[in-house]
RNA sequence: GCCUCCGUAGUGAAACGGAUAUCACACCAGCCUUCGAAGCUGAUGUUGGGGGUUCGAAUCCCUCCGGAGGCACCA
């Protein structure tokens, strides 16, 4: 198969060393693409790593079995040299690279898709915002990656399923409820919009937040509330709950249907409670947690880490236990292979102790769980608050990206139908692609100016790159241009490009993009995908009457795809027209 | 104080121990009577300091400086 053309490559390096009389075990053979396409395809460091050992003159050998490769005579390779320190070179065949296009223009959606987890249940956990507060831009992040390895993990052969776990009690939601019955004379009626209800819970919330503050009686009856919430055991205040949980997850049902998210499990705090602690007690019989100031904690010390609460002195679970409860009920529902969960770093440390304690309650999920820990979406003047209302919410800065491209869209008058669907997909995407263009575990410093671009290496670009080939190809289309699948080459002096050079890569980008859960690798690709092939359509005239604009529909097709299934991986949508 | 992570052009980022460290933004000079100028071409400019390991270090180790996060009943 061409796409395994690392192994066909491994082959031949395997089978010349061993003519030299050289020993070099396959797996220790490493191939990677150069730096640069001028370098070739594909390049190896054997002749390196042989010089060492056997204390020859690494250029010498590199000439010696690029000479051998070559003399092998693989249908595949066009030209094998050595180059560099000691590198060794290889340059694919022009029937390589259509047999690449080949595969896009037939596989068309399914190009790409990996084995790597097939029949593996993956369970992916993300966003878990809390209901009564609100869904603001850190949560946007977390969604983002989260879906977007997701889709990965789909491609690569698993059924992914996804989960949202959800604060629906503890302080915060008792603060919101406060506010509400404060604030009973401005409450929404039933019929009013949901943005207003929204936004009222959000006003709910900062004023119990600042009356706990500067108000030691409501800070009491806030504390008093929170218990009575925990158990459920007042009327009028479960009426004032209810009501204020439907609205946040109506409201956050909204977003995710923006964003592109559906959530197969939602689960929430008041449902882990229970199992964390009974797998505390049973914990604590076994040794595992021991008492302390009347908590139950876990000594982490022994293992290089630190001791944490996950009963504390009223006997309720901690966040911790009800993670241990989540772990539980998670695998009760859906026996996975994997768990991943995607939250923000700040929690890296104290995740490695609920493993810990995983690892010796129930083995056997701990090494089925994955915590990844991305970096904060910060705001330039400091960390985020809900508290102080130095928030974000992610719908405000949907809507003013929104706002930009519509204007953007005015300008160059194109006949859109869909006009505020397609400003809504082109904002979503700059966002998410601001995100996943670089490693999740970084910090993003969010300064919407800086870090929001609709130019350069950004979402827009790749979209208005994927619309430029849909446009090329619908006038292809009414010229009457068509392209066979079999049969392609070149025609008329044609050569291959570096676009050819970038597509077949595809499959490969996606594969350690999952295999290092790290979808900014499908980011980058895309973009140079975009880039080469811009150059391309700077340079080459794809529709006309010349006997290779066939070709050049068929490349442009492919460009498409390609551009489709990376963005759709990124959970970006793909207008036709923007 | 202890632990973890991070320091790459003016700014934001990329680089699975490999070749002349790659992009974007910004700045400057060009390209639309020709398939979408949200595009293309060219110019300027970078690995925090000091040691070490290696044929080869932005990447691994030590140390110093700077930043972020965590460190017992919040999540």
């Amino acid at each position: 198969m061409f796409n395994d053309i690392r192994e066909v490559l491994r082959e031949e390096i395997v089978k010349a060393v061993a003519v030299l009389n050289l020993n070099m075990p396959a797996d220790e053979i490493l191939i990677e693409h150069p730096a640069d396409l001028k370098f070739g395809d594909y390049s190896t460091n054997v002749a390196m790593a042989l010089a060492q050992k056997t204390g020859q003159n690494p250029r010498d050998l590199a000439a010696k079995i690029a000479a051998q490769i070559a003399g092998q005579k693989n249908e595949n390779i066009e030209k094998v040299e050595a180059a560099g320190a000691g590198f060794i070179n290889f340059y694919l065949t022009a029937g390589f690279y259509t047999a690449g296009l080949k595969k896009i223009l037939v596989e068309k959606d399914n190009f790409g898709q990996n084995t790597l987890f097939e029949d593996k249940k993956v369970m992916v956990e993300y966003t878990d915002p809390n209901p009564f507060k609100l869904f603001h831009i850190g949560h946007l992040m977390t969604n983002t990656i989260g879906e977007s390895l997701a889709r990965l993990f789909q491609v690569s052969g698993a059924d992914a399923r996804r989960a949202c776990y959800q604060g629906d009690v503890g302080i915060h939601v008792a603060k919101a409820i406060w506010g509400m019955s404060a604030l009973k004379d401005e409450r929404p009626a039933a019929d009013s919009k949901l943005a207003v209800k929204v936004t009222f819970l959000g006003q709910a919330y900062a004023f119990g937040t600042t009356k706990a503050k500067e108000d030691p009686t409501a800070a009491a009856e806030i504390k008093i509330l929170n218990k009575k919430i925990y158990e459920r055991s007042d009327g009028e205040i479960n009426k004032l709950y209810d009501l204020g949980k439907k609205w946040s997850l109506e409201y956050f049902d909204t977003v995710y249907q923006r964003l592109g998210t559906a959530f197969d499990y939602k689960f929430f705090e008041s449902e882990t409670g229970k199992a964390g602690r009974e797998t505390v007690d049973r914990g604590l019989q076994s040794g595992v947690f021991e008492k302390s100031d009347g908590a139950v904690v876990f000594k982490g010390e022994p293992y290089g880490l630190h001791t944490r609460v996950f009963l504390n002195s009223d006997g309720l679970p901690t966040y911790e236990a009800k993670e241990l409860g989540l772990a539980k009920i998670k695998y009760g529902l859906y026996p996975y292979d994997l768990s991943v969960v995607v939250t923000g770093n700040e929690i890296n440390d104290y995740f490695k102790v609920l493993l810990q304690v995983m690892n010796l309650l129930f083995p056997d999920l701990a090494a089925k769980t994955k915590h990844l820990g991305h970096g904060f979406l910060r705001l330039p003047g400091g960390k985020m608050s809900s508290r102080t209302g130095t928030v974000i919410t992610a719908e405000e800065v949907i809507d003013k990206a929104k706002a930009i491209i519509l204007t953007k869209m005015k300008e160059t008058k194109k006949d859109i139908a869909n006009l505020d669907e397609t400003a809504d997909q082109i904002a979503i995407g700059a966002i998410k692609y601001s995100i996943l263009k670089q490693d999740i575990g970084k910090d993003i410093i969010f300064d919407f100016d800086k870090s929001l671009s609709f130019v350069g290496h950004s979402g827009p670009y790749l979209q208005y790159t994927y619309a430029r080939t849909q446009s090329v190809l619908e006038k292809a289309a009414s010229a009457g241009i068509t392209f066979q699948c079999q049969g392609l080459t070149l025609t008329l002096g044609d050569t291959i490009t570096p676009v050819e050079k970038m597509l077949y890569r595809f499959p490969e980008v996606v594969e350690r993009a999952v295999v290092e859960y790290a979808p900014h690798y499908i980011a980058t690709y895309l973009y140079e995908l975009a880039g080469v092939f811009n150059n391309y359509y700077a340079d080459h005239k794809i529709v006309s009457a010349e006997s290779h604009s066939s070709y050049r529909v068929a490349l442009t097709t492919a460009v498409g795809q390609v551009l489709k299934n990376g963005l759709n991986l990124l959970g970006i949508k793909t207008p036709a027209k923007m």
